[in-house]
DNA sequence: ATGTCCTCTCTTAGAGGA
């Protein structure tokens, strides 16, 4: 069982990319950020056509996230995290497949710091953290899966020094993440490659994907139930370098049965 | 400040976001 991330920044702009990823690395489940498009603008009959169905949950311009399954019921739990009404972004979808509770999402990107942007990420943060450990309560596999928009530590970064004031690194935003994995979570690229310099992400500036400028901000937690099925992960990092790439790679889980 | 690339609109240029 292959669970991926793609954080694709344009579904739409971005579908000749995402299909040839998909038909060369067959996960099979996908979650997927940054649609940057509406419900009804999805391209459901494109991914159906290689074999995925998909679940989705659009907003105009910005966010947007979906699980895609190869040949798999996906049974949705929720669109949205609970304890704000008044959110509109979309930044969450939650599914179970294969009985594994798979929850996908966009944490807020924060900057700049300070200003609003950046308690809205926080605040985001803390209601994963409540919903993440209602999951927990449950005791069943879940894996919380997506761009967190967070450097966890010094490792994940190419100079730590240049972001110490960006929302992507400011100690709050580590902290809420540190609190999250305390919960009983594991970061399951860590889990495995405890030292290892892993990005997920190059800006398009400045060539820095040639130079390896990279942020490791794309993770998968895992539950203590599913945790011990965890084989192998990795990034793909070549995807990266493909024409009209988005600025993130493809993360991937494999567990075993 | 800048770099680049996405989406949308009071659309073919500029704004906003990342």
């Amino acid at each position: 069982m292959k669970i991926a991330s793609y954080n694709v920044n344009g579904i739409n702009g971005r579908l000749p990319v995402l299909l040839r990823w998909l038909q060369e690395t067959q996960p099979d489940i996908v979650c997927l950020q940054e649609l940057k498009a509406p419900q009804e603008k999805f391209p459901q009959q494109a991914l159906l056509d290689i074999g995925y169905n998909a679940i989705w949950h659009g907003q105009k311009s910005w966010n947007g996230v979906a699980i895609l399954s190869r040949n798999l019921e996906i049974k949705e739990l929720r669109k949205g995290l609970p304890g704000d009404e008044n959110d509109a972004h979309s930044r969450y979808i939650e599914a179970v497949v294969e009985g594994i509770v798979v929850g996908c999402l966009y944490l807020p990107n924060g900057n700049p710091y300070p200003g609003p942007k950046f308690e809205y990420k926080l605040q985001w943060f803390e209601r994963l953290n409540i919903h993440a450990q209602s999951l927990l309560e449950h005791n069943l596999p879940v894996v919380l899966f997506g761009d967190y928009n967070v450097m966890p530590t010094e490792l994940d970064v190419y100079k730590p020094e240049r972001w110490v004031n960006d929302a992507l690194f400011r100690v709050e935003t580590r902290e809420a993440y540190k609190k999250l994995l305390a919960q009983g979570w594991t970061d399951a690229i860590r889990k495995l490659y405890p030292d290892d310099v892993i990005y997920t992400f190059w800006d398009y500036f400045r060539n820095a994907y040639g130079r390896n400028a990279g942020l490791r901000i794309d993770h998968a937690l895992l539950s203590p139930q599913l945790a011990p099925r965890l084989v192998n992960a990795g990034v793909d990092k070549h995807v990266r370098g493909w024409e009209k790439s988005s600025d993130h790679a493809p993360v991937w889980i494999s567990l075993k049965e």
